[in-house]
DNA sequence: CATTAATGCGTAGGCGCCTACAAATATTCT
DNA sequence: AGAATATTTGTAGGCGCCTACGCATTAATG
């Protein structure tokens, strides 16, 4: 699977700055992060297909958030998965197109859809819950097998609140230009 | 910047079996990896801009790995970042057409482009090396304040080449499908 | 050598997320 | 009430990466 992973390519032509694939950078641990992240997120589509499974990894948040919470408009969801209500929309514009999940305009706010399961949905949902269990089981061992991964995320996740990337890098940056 | 970061929004209406934007679901944690990564990407960005300098951040990696190993090829530059080769193809032919970088077949083998930096392009790094380090310091700086991020994001590699997620999923899923 | 395989590269199109913008509905303020 | 403002949602298009595929060139076979 993927590119790479472990091939035994060991650059080291020059002496470079860092090791490109592997440094702090900025630049460097953002691509890292997100080579991380495509990784994760395509092992796990591959579960679904290897499973025979029509699921689309980006539909997780949204449906289990209608299935967990009842009705909820598009905000609502956006809001709680941290994401934008452009990236829900999409997602459940797909939901609605395969039949899992279905709208009606919110009765107290006309601007407002509230979205619910279907039973299509509800029985995706029940036929899935057990492999996302596998799923998280899963990765929580590896987190705890790789020390605790998540805290660090945590971590960077606060201190980038209290100061950004972009104040970081321009304080430094400032006295020379 | 962002849509959310540190919004005072709570979700915890029902018993959700996670808290959605922090969890070590596989889901989420690839979710989170991506959020991450796109917050970092868009700060570098933005340092671009702010400074006005024609730079986008995907150039990073093909135009130092070039600036710094002489004429490459595209293979090369992949192998290096560990991404594809469609990648850097088109990293590399944005970088072309700003006249950044040029290429010439490589005599000893006729399927080869050997890129190499233009006057234009040897400019542009010379005027960003110190831009880079700024970055680069600002990054270490952040990764050691979270405690060791970027070191938690190596084992979690490590941990993954030894034994995929996919394959940590379907050890546990075999038996109930 | 003449095939067959392997390699290097590029194009087309997808993924999950994003910003920018526009339309509809709600709310707030004279 | 009427106008200005805020909120909800959708569409268009971008970002950085990817896979699938086709084409050209080189290397490995019988």
């Amino acid at each position: 699977m993927k590119n790479a992973a472990a091939s035994p390519d060991a650059p080291a032509e020059s002496t470079l700055p860092e090791d490109a694939s592997r440094s702090a950078g900025s630049a460097a641990i953002g691509a890292r992060l997100r080579r991380l992240s495509d990784r994760i997120d395509r092992d796990a589509t591959q579960v679904y297909t290897t499973l025979g499974i029509a699921f689309e990894q980006r539909w997780y948040g949204p449906l289990t958030h209608i299935a967990h919470s009842g009705p909820l408009s598009v905000s609502d969801i956006a809001n709680r998965l941290r994401i934008t209500h452009v990236s829900v929309s999409q997602a459940v514009a797909a939901l609605e197109s395969h039949g899992l999940v279905e709208s009606a305009p919110d009765p107290a706010d006309g601007r407002r859809r509230l979205l619910a399961l279907t039973g299509a949905g509800r029985a995706l949902v029940d036929r899935l819950t057990p492999l996302w269990a596998a799923c998280n089981t899963a990765a929580m061992e590896l987190d705890h097998a790789a020390g605790q991964v998540v805290e660090a995320l945590d971590r960077l996740e606060d201190q980038l609140d209290q100061v950004s990337l972009f104040d970081r890098i321009m304080e430094k940056v400032a006295p020379s230009c």
